[in-house]
DNA sequence: GATTTATAGTTGCTAAAAGCAACTAACCAC
DNA sequence: GTGGTTAGTTGCTTTTAGCAACTATAAATC
C-alpha cells in the first residue's frame, strides 16, 4: 500500500521528542556515567551480550563505526578480557564475538546504572502516570518494530546450516540450558522420520527458530522443543508463524498430539501455548529443568 | 506522596526501549549526516536556537561537556558567524548566546535533515499507525515533561527585573513584534494603577508571562498582553496559571471586562481563551498585527 | 584450476572531540 | 574591603574516531 506522506506535524513531533527524550534520559552523555566505559565501549558490549557470535562487521553496521576504530576497540575489550574473539568455522577471515564472564558481569553494572536513572525519574511519577508512560513508550516500540520491512518467512531447515545452528547457540545462552546438543546431534535429528526444525526470517536474519522431534514413549504423538524468538523480533508474532509450520507438519505426518515442555517462570510462552489450545498434562519425560508439560490434540 | 518503589519490569522495559529507539532512529550517529556539524556541535546550536539568551554555563549543563570545551565550541561558532555572544547586562561575566540568521537557517537545514530520515520511517507505518505512534510518544513526552520536580508558582512582578526583561524578551523573538517595549517602558507599566505582570516560574526558572494593561479607550476593562509560556514548559497549563492571576487581580479591581487581541494561525491560544470564556469581539485598537480581538466578561 | 575481485579485519597515521587544571575577571556575602 | 564563588578562557593532554594502505581469506569468473 502506497503510504500518504508524512504531516510536517508529524515530523517535527518527533524530533521534538527526540530532542526531549534525550535529554532527559542523558542517552547522549560521553562517558557514560561509570569511569570504565565510554559510550561506544558500553554499546559494544551491551551489542556483543544482546546478540552473542557476532561479528566486528555486523558491529560496525549496527553501531555506525569506522572498521579500524572498531577493530582497536574490540583488540582492547580482548585485552581486558572482557569478550572473546573465536574463530569462525564458516569463513576464516571472520571472527565470532562473545562476552567473558566479567563482560557480562560489565554489562550488568552498566545496566544497573542506566537503571538507577531511569529509576529516579520514574519514582517522581505517580504510579499511574508510570503505568501509561512504560505502555505510550511499549507501543511505540511495537509499531517501529513491526514498522521493519519486509516478510517474515518460515523455513524449513534441511541441513545444520551455521545459521540453525548459530540459532541454537542463541536459545541455550537464553535459557542456561546445561546439556546442549552437539553440531552432529542436529544432523541425526534432521535425518530423523518424524523430526524437523523450521527457522523464521526477515530478509536473510534469522528471527528464531523451532524444533519438532520424534517421541518414541508416546504412539502417534511428537515433541515441540527449542522454540526460540529473539528479544529484537518480539511482539511480531513470530512464535505463532513457527508453530503453524510445526503443526502442519506434525498433522500431515497423522500424527495426534504434541507434546512440551516448559517452565513456570515463562508466562508469555505458557499464555502463547493455551490459546494455541495447548493444555496442561503430566510429566512424559525426565527433564530435570522442566516444572511444566503441555499437550495438544491435533 | 512517596512513590512505590518502581517495578523491575518498568525500568528494563524502558532500558530496552532507549536501546531500541535510538539505534532505530540512528539518534546517536557521530556525524549528523550533514558533513558541516558535529553532533555536538548540531546539539549546541539546536538549543541556543531554543533558549535564545542562554548561557554558556545553562548550555554546559543541559549539554553535558566540559566547560572549556564549551567555550572553544562557542568561539568556533562565534568565528563562522552562527552564533552571536552579547554581553549580559546583569552579570558581566557571562555572555548571552543566540542564533544569527545564518545560524537559524543552519538549525533550519539540520531539522531538514533529521526530518528527511525520520520521514523514511513514517513512511512504511499505515497512517493510523503513524497517528498512534505520535500519539504514543507525545504522551510520554508529556508525563516525562509534567514529572519535573515542584510545582510552577505565579509571582506578580513589582519591579523590571533581569527576569521579567529576558522573559519579554523571548517573547518578542518568538512572535517576531517589531515594536518592541525598552525596559523603561516595562518601568512606566509596573507604575500604571490598573496594570501589571506575572512571571511563572519552576524553582527559579522561569517558564512565562503575562502582562495586564490599563485600556483607557474601554470604561473598567484592561487588557491581556504578552502572554507567552516557554516551549520547554508547554503542556504543564502554565498559561492557565497565569490566565487565572491576571483575572483575579482584575476583579479585585472590579473591572468587568478582559480584552485581548490576537492571530488567526495561533489555534491553541484561541482555543484555551475559548474554553475559559472569552468570546470574538470587535477591533478595539490599532494594533495593525493583530487579527482577531476577544474579550470576557469577569 | 588459475586469476581476478570482493570482503573481514589489522595497522600506521592523522584529525577531531573532549577533558583537566590553572588562570582571569566579575560577582557576592560578610 | 576581603575572602570565597562563579563564568568563562587558555595551555596542554588524552580519547575517540576516521582514512588509507595492507594482509588474508573467500567468492566469482574465466
Amino acid at each position: 500500500m502506497p503510504a500518504a506522506p508524512s504531516h510536517p506535524d508529524h515530523i517535527s513531533a518527533i524530533r521534538e521528542f527526540n530532542r526531549f527524550y534525550t535529554a532527559r534520559l542523558g542517552l547522549l552523555r560521553k562517558r557514560h556515567l561509570d569511569g570504565e566505559f565510554s559510550l561506544t565501549e558500553a554499546r559494544t558490549l551491551y551489542e556483543i551480550g544482546a546478540h552473542p557470535r557476532i561479528t566486528a562487521t555486523e558491529l560496525r553496521q549496527s553501531l555506525s563505526l569506522d572498521r579500524g576504530y572498531i577493530s582497536r576497540l574490540l583488540a582492547s575489550l580482548t585485552r581486558r578480557k572482557l569478550i572473546r574473539q573465536s574463530a569462525s568455522t564458516i569463513d576464516a577471515r571472520e571472527k565470532l564475538l562473545t562476552l567473558t564472564t566479567s563482560g557480562e558481569s560489565a554489562v550488568a553494572h552498566l545496566n544497573q546504572n542506566s537503571d538507577r536513572h531511569i529509576s529516579a525519574i520514574l519514582e517522581t511519577l505517580q504510579p499511574h502516570l508510570r503505568e501509561d508512560l512504560i505502555a505510550s513508550l511499549q507501543r511505540a516500540y511495537q509499531i517501529l518494530n513491526n514498522s521493519q520491512t519486509g516478510e517474515v518467512s518460515i523455513q524449513r531447515v534441511n541441513v545444520p546450516s551455521p545459521a540453525a545452528l548459530a540459532i541454537l547457540e542463541e536459545y541455550y545462552e537464553a535459557v542456561h540450558v546445561i546439556k546442549r546438543d552437539k553440531p552432529g546431534d542436529l544432523q541425526a535429528l534432521l535425518s530423523e522420520p518424524a523430526s524437523a526444525m523450521w527457522l523464521a526470517k526477515l530478509d536473510e536474519k534469522v528471527l528464531g527458530c523451532v524444533v519438532l522431534r520424534n517421541l518414541p514413549s508416546i504412539p502417534n504423538a511428537a515433541e515441540c522443543k527449542r522454540l526460540y524468538v529473539r528479544p529484537a523480533a518480539r511482539g511480531r508474532h513470530v512464535a505463532t508463524l513457527l508453530l503453524d509450520a510445526l503443526e502442519e507438519h506434525a498433522r500431515n505426518l497423522k500424527l495426534d498430539w504434541i507434546y512440551l515442555d516448559t517452565y513456570d517462570d515463562l508466562k508469555p510462552a505458557i499464555a502463547l501455548y493455551e490459546q494455541r489450545g495447548y493444555e496442561r498434562c503430566d510429566r512424559y519425560n525426565d527433564n530435570p529443568q522442566a516444572t511444566l508439560f503441555m499437550r495438544k490434540r491435533l
